[in-house]
RNA sequence: GCUCCGGUGGUGUAGCCCGGCCAAUCAUACGGGACUCUCGAUCCCGUGACCCGGGUUCAAAUCCCGGCCGGAGCACCA
């Protein structure tokens, strides 16, 4: 049987071995999400609703993920629905519309439809004034503070009851400008006793004297969040909502809007919150912050858990997805490792990145008794055929401090090269070149030629490190490299010295 | 405090709706071994969990009650 298979050709080995890597991958690939309850094919519609205020995260790359996923699975819609509506508190970033459009589509999940909550504003307001006419919502001109007094004591204040024209006319006073901010807010009656206090006469539309990025000053009343979503989910058409429980209570809102319009709430499930146990709590708002401060390079520092970032380390979209399929869509808190999203990077980038030496914090050596220089091939990856680099076996070399301290006094190999035993002193006694010299087992260390030596920094999630990596890299801009016995790293610049980001071990 | 929601190995997850086939799935982590001119990959093997207490039942991870623990919301934020 063996010798059977030996007497294949490359090419039929080739073959064998794919058509068995591709069994396995699909088994192990059964991060499969649980039915969407009332869900038929082709008409499940789903959507991600975030507000541009940042690049999107790790976090919003769950909404995206898993809606998009649904969506897929069932042959539906995912809409991305910017819920842009607070021009000052949460005010949206212009670039960061097209940074959720960017990273939508690498991360695959392309949306079908695109929706701007800013630009339909007029929208809004029409279904308000229809609310207001059915006298379902009122102007309130209580002060913030006097109207807790009436909601946690579950009454109603003196607005409440009023007339729709007594209403229509103060909404359009808040609508042409007449009321400063603060002094009127439109509501939508729901029951000033109900148990929960969250949900009582809640704000749909407040004034807001605030440019918008996207709508300049066209608007000087906006709608909250739960207004906007509420309209917008039912004239979007969406079936399913997906999304962290913080928004749970949304729920309890909106349904008064859909009972008043007679509409069907769409089925809805949320998650628990994600913590990464690498990414301590950073709200978008704190990373802008320490940006601006200089303690960030950027959105897209590799110590920041920003889709950008990632994208940069050199993830790919599918380990992300992998690992959020992976956590399920449960309603407990998660406390995640970032191993796990190495462990799915690490399977798809393992066969196609070619390998290199980096040798950090160097230290040079000489190795006496050498006769002449060597010309090394190595291949560039150790198990697939993609070709070879070339190293130059010099007298003079550079191998890392770590190594240099726990082998200090025994025999090594230098991979690929030679064996020597390395000396107190900074140097090396040449001991020849065979393979079967070197001691099998944990001896064989990697090394760098001094004259193929360029410059080299890594940039990880603790800071920058620096060394030497073989001149070969150069070759390698922008892909996925593993730098032997260090970790897998993105090079991303190769013009005066090698500049790498570091993906993950 | 009030209102919701959750608690399966170190971590995440399946199972819970419709009790038995669950001495509980899969992944990751960890330990051991094989292979390898990388500390990567691959291949074996192993460790390890149903929050606690009652109840219902012939039978409970699964149903009920109580407790404990954790989380979220209680904004003119999203």
């Amino acid at each position: 049987m063996i010798a059977e298979f030996e007497n294949l050709s490359e090419d039929e080995k080739e073959e064998l071995f794919s058509r068995y890597s591709e069994d396995k991958k699909e088994t192990r690939k059964s991060y499969q999400l649980p039915p969407l309850p009332n869900a038929e094919r082709g008409e499940v519609v789903m959507r991600f609703a975030p507000n541009p205020n940042g690049p999107p995260t790790l976090g919003s790359a769950r909404g995206i993920i898993v809606n998009s996923e649904y969506a897929r699975m069932y042959d539906g819609k995912f809409i991305l629905r910017f819920d842009d509506t607070d021009p000052r508190t949460k005010r949206p970033l212009l670039e960061a519309y097209d940074w959720y459009l960017e990273d939508c589509e690498w991360l695959n999940a392309r949306p079908d439809e695109i929706v701007y909550a800013s630009k339909r504003i007029g929208m809004y307001y029409d279904y308000a004034v229809r609310l207001i006419e059915m006298s379902h919502a009122y102007v309130c001109r209580c002060p913030r503070d006097e109207f807790k007094r009436y909601r946690d004591a579950g009454m109603a204040c003196p607005h409440r009851n009023r007339s729709a024209e007594e209403n229509l006319e103060d909404w359009e006073k808040m609508l042409g400008g007449e009321y400063a901010e603060g002094e009127a807010v439109l509501r939508i009656k729901t029951d000033m006793s109900h148990r929960d206090p969250a949900v009582r006469d809640w704000v749909a539309f407040r004034i807001i004297f605030s440019d918008h990025p996207l709508v300049g000053d066209e608007y000087v009343v906006y709608p909250t969040l739960d207004f906007e979503s509420a309209i917008e989910d039912h004239v979007l058409g969406v079936t399913h909502i997906l999304r962290g429980k913080d928004l749970a209570d949304s729920e309890k809102r909106q349904r008064y809007i859909y009972q008043y319009f007679g509409w069907d709430y769409p089925v809805v499930r949320h998650w628990g919150r994600v913590k990464i146990h690498e990414f301590g709590k950073l709200s978008t708002s704190e990373i802008r912050k320490k940006i601006e401060e200089g303690v960030y390079a950027g959105w897209d520092d590799p110590r920041l858990p920003t889709i950008k970032a990632l994208r940069r380390r050199g993830f790919e979209a599918e380990a992300i997805r992998k690992f959020f399929l992976s956590l399920g869509v449960g309603e407990n808190d998660v406390s995640v490792s970032l191993k796990n999203l190495y462990a799915e990077n690490r399977k798809i980038v393992d066969e196609k990145a070619e390998r290199y030496f980096f040798v950090w914090s160097p230290v040079r050596i000489e190795i006496e008794g050498m006769e002449a220089v060597e010309d090394i091939e190595l291949p560039l990856h150790p198990s697939r055929n993609i070709g070879t680099r070339k190293l130059r076996g010099e007298r003079v070399v550079y191998i890392t401090r770590d190594d240099y301290e726990s082998f200090k006094g025994r025999e090594v190999r230098l991979k690929g090269f030679c064996n020597v035993k390395i000396q107190e002193n900074g140097k090396a006694v040449y001991l020849g070149d065979e393979i079967e010299e070197a001691r099998k087992g944990r001896n064989i260390i990697h090394w760098l030629p001094e004259s193929q030596a360029v410059r080299c920094e890594v940039l990880t999630p603790d800071g920058k490190v620096e060394g030497f990596a073989e001149s070969n890299v150069r070759g390698a801009v922008n892909s996925v490299v593993q730098f032997e016995r260090y970790a897998f790293c993105r090079v991303e610049e190769v013009e005066r010295g090698v500049r790498a980001v570091y993906t993950h071990p």
